[in-house]
DNA sequence: TCTGGGGTCCTAAATCCA
DNA sequence: TCTGTGGATTTAGGACCC
């Protein structure tokens, strides 16, 4: 998908398409998730901090992630992929690998094409928003692919002209050259695929190590074998916090540690699993950041056990100076929960205990993790922004369907539109206005087609071709 | 006013055990 | 009992991805 939380929350709010948009944490820490392609003019781009986007484009929009839009969004797409094959990988909520050999839906590249294009219809038709489809023999080249076909395009890689095409391109786009690597290589004077190629393998290995310089050279050269891989199981579970001002107070530390083992259990029993490592993070003021692992005697999904062992991993940890982020993690997962008595039994009493205080979870992760800071106290404005967050849909009983445009002093702005409407027109109320309630995201579709019959007869396949939509980072 | 949150995979050192 | 060797496991960190 294209620009893909910016370009859903475009759709759903009539009145910012065609205009700068800026989808991300909105905190004094927060960094981008997503640009409009319009803000991306500014030089505003993924993972950069909010505050430098602020400064390039100060008139642009500025919103807080909605995840729960977009996974009913992913939820579409995904639906329409599996349509062409069994073999769907997703790799994100807007981005996925199908396997169209596996479905027997493209035998060659005049019929990829073909469906990849009705594809890209389909996706327009179901959601409302713009998809992007790289075709090609290998995962590796179909995702360089999709990126070139970006925005709103399709870009088929003929079989066997591979390598041609990563020759002259720098040595970034291949999957696993981060900025690291990337330094690395460019000191050793590569600085292009092709410098990678014709460096052999054995130098590469020298260079980077035996798994990621073989594997480089191979990806060098064209060749990714990798299969795609439907429905992998997650091997961790983790959450972690960055703080509005960094934590100084020692009490205070340990209350979070423990709010977030709790919230890490919450997540693990969700999913139904169990693990056995519980792992510790803390990022220090100076931005170094440290793990301490603890692994146990068997996987468990108490959510005492967890907090007990992220407690004692804390013990072990200098914080003077000041923390900056925290994170409890569980790794080592099990597919099922040891029915341990003993560890149920303190379970239920410590869930009696810690229920009252825990009301705010029924946000999930919609509510973005409450901003902590060290004060305690919340101005009207925090309370303002809190029961009415920027962005968030609302209901009123005389003006209808809006969203949040602001707010604060005790007043809250909403701009009355719907998706597929003209935009709308903005009114003030006073936070308490008994006909202002908060309300579900509308679909981005108001009466979608029907895609249940499709794709409709199809040729026959031999050859495979991977496919991949997706947004990236620069 | 620098730098989120959720993950995956790889490496290397220490430790334990047969 | 002492010593050595070779794995597996644990732990910590780093790079990378979206």
């Amino acid at each position: 998908m294209d620009a893909f939380y910016a370009a859903a929350e475009q759709a759903a709010k009539p009145s910012l398409r065609g205009k700068p948009v800026v989808v991300g944490g909105l905190g004094p820490r927060g960094v981008v998730a997503t640009a409009s392609y319009e803000a991306r003019r500014f030089g505003v781009h993924s993972a950069m901090p909010m505050a430098q986007a602020r400064r390039l484009a100060p008139n642009a929009a500025y919103l807080v992630p909605r995840f729960t839009l977009y996974r009913t969004v992913s939820d579409q797409v995904m639906a329409l992929l599996g349509r062409l094959s069994p073999l769907v990988e997703p790799l994100s909520l807007d981005e996925a690998f199908v396997d169209l050999e596996a479905g027997g839906v493209a035998g060659d590249s005049a019929s990829a094409r073909e469906i990849g294009e009705q594809l890209r219809t389909a996706i327009r038709a179901v959601t409302g928003l713009t998809g992007s489809v790289g075709l090609a023999g290998s995962k590796m080249i179909a995702k360089i692919a999709s990126e070139e076909a970006k925005p709103d395009g399709l870009v088929l890689v003929e079989p066997g002209t591979e390598r041609e095409l990563l020759a002259p391109k720098p040595v970034r786009i291949l999957p696993g050259v981060g900025p690291a690597t990337g330094d690395h290589l460019r000191r050793a004077g590569m600085t292009t695929v092709r410098d990678l190629a014709d460096a052999g393998e054995a130098e590469l290995v020298r260079l980077l190590g035996k798994a990621h310089g073989a594997s480089l050279h191979r990806m060098a050269l064209g060749y990714d074998d990798r299969p795609v891989v439907a429905e992998r199981d997650a091997k961790s579970v983790s959450v972690e916090d960055t703080f509005d001002v960094d934590l100084h107070d020692r009490v205070r530390v340990r209350s979070e540690v423990e709010r977030l083992a709790d919230r890490c259990v919450r997540r693990l029993r969700d999913a139904e699993r169990s693990g056995r490592t519980v792992v510790l993070k803390v990022r220090r003021y100076d931005f170094s950041t440290l793990t301490r692992s603890e692994t146990l005697r068997g996987p468990t999904d108490d959510p005492t056990v967890v907090r007990e062992a992220a407690a004692r991993l804390l013990e072990a940890v200098d914080t003077t100076g000041g923390v900056r982020l925290l994170g409890v993690g569980v790794t080592g997962l099990a597919d099922f929960t040891q029915e341990d008595l003993f560890a149920q039994a303190a379970d239920a009493r410590t869930a009696a205990a810690v229920a009252p205080g825990t009301a705010e979870a029924a946000g999930g992760e919609e509510e973005p993790a409450e901003a902590a800071t060290e004060s305690a106290e919340e101005t009207p404005g925090q309370l303002a922004a809190r029961r009415w967050p920027s962005g968030h849909d609302v209901r009123h009983g005389t003006y209808g369907h809006g969203w949040v445009q602001g707010s604060g002093v005790g007043r809250v702005t909403v701009r009355f539109e719907e998706p597929g409407d003209a935009p709308g027109r903005v009114r003030t109320f006073r936070v308490d206005d008994p006909e202002l309630r908060p309300a579900e995201p509308l679909p981005l579709v108001k009466d979608p087609v029907d895609y249940s019959s499709w794709p409709a007869s199809l040729p026959k396949s031999r050859s495979g071709t991977g496919s991949s939509g997706g947004e990236s980072r620069p």
